[in-house]
DNA sequence: GTATGTGCAAAGGCTTTGCACACGT
DNA sequence: ACGTGTGCAAAGCCTTTGCACATAC
């Protein structure tokens, strides 16, 4: 039953990150609550003005707030979508996620994701001093379509 | 030698890519002239505004416009250094290059090498019929002044 | 001499901020 | 009731575009 497992995941990220929002402080918002279920929907990034364009009842700025107190505490991460606008998505609390390939032509975003890869990310030697809070994997090229 | 060594591969590179610019038909003028060499002596990324505040006699635009059509030509690439504007670096005509670790808290941006981490990208399996071009990988996190 | 490159200024687009009102606690 | 969340509109900032002049070929 693939369909209702993905079901349950997406489900509860959004309850995992309204519970996270509330014992950061927030209170429960209208604006902020139905961009989270928004984000929630979805498997890859969406555009802050995309997310304001699906959402008829809510004001541009909410839109613009919420996503950046819901990165500043870990629950969405922004990546480079290689346009004007950058993309948001919901970081999986357990860790898993993929990464994007950009079609450099059309702006097409294709998500995949490679253990192999994933594997040596975790291993890499950092930087003195660093401490690593996410990593954001940009592959850009043309797809089959340009 | 390795001032002398570094020297050299610098300035090869302005000297590449204004050959590359001509090859594809722009004609040699003063202003790109000035942004090629300025990135030559980069060892790492810088914003568009940054070469402009460093490039006294030069327009914005002009330094916008020889970004792009660098870019286009895959002498130079543009990379996410996580604040409102993009930083652009020369691309090593032999494919060596680096990847960066942003701050989040101070902005600060850091090269790291890793050949294991350059054999996986190379190898990945790319989704069906993407030619890739380039590829992008940041790191976030926090340096050890913040 | 003609087409391209350049600088300035204005326009454009995404994002942020100010403010008054609505809503959650 | 008090303080936070929200929407609207204005402001900000980076980037792009229009245009007249300078420069390369």
């Amino acid at each position: 039953m693939p369909q209702a497992t993905t079901d349950t995941r997406e489900a509860s990220w959004s309850e995992y990150a309204l519970g996270r929002l509330g014992e950061a402080g927030y209170r429960s918002g209208g604006g902020r609550t139905k961009v989270v279920e928004m984000l929630g929907r979805q498997s890859c990034a969406l555009t802050a003005l995309e997310i304001d364009r699906r959402l008829k009842g809510v004001g541009r700025a909410t839109v613009y707030r919420a996503l950046e107190q819901m990165e500043e505490l870990g629950l969405v991460q922004k990546i480079d979508v290689g346009g004007d606008s950058s993309g948001y998505e919901k970081v999986d609390p357990e860790g898993h996620h993929h990464h994007h390939i950009v079609c450099t032509d059309c702006g097409k975003v294709v998500p995949f994701e490679d253990p192999a890869l994933e594997e040596v990310i975790h291993d890499l030697r950092k930087p003195k001093g660093f401490q690593i809070q996410s990593h954001d994997i940009t592959l850009k090229g043309t797809c089959a379509d340009c």
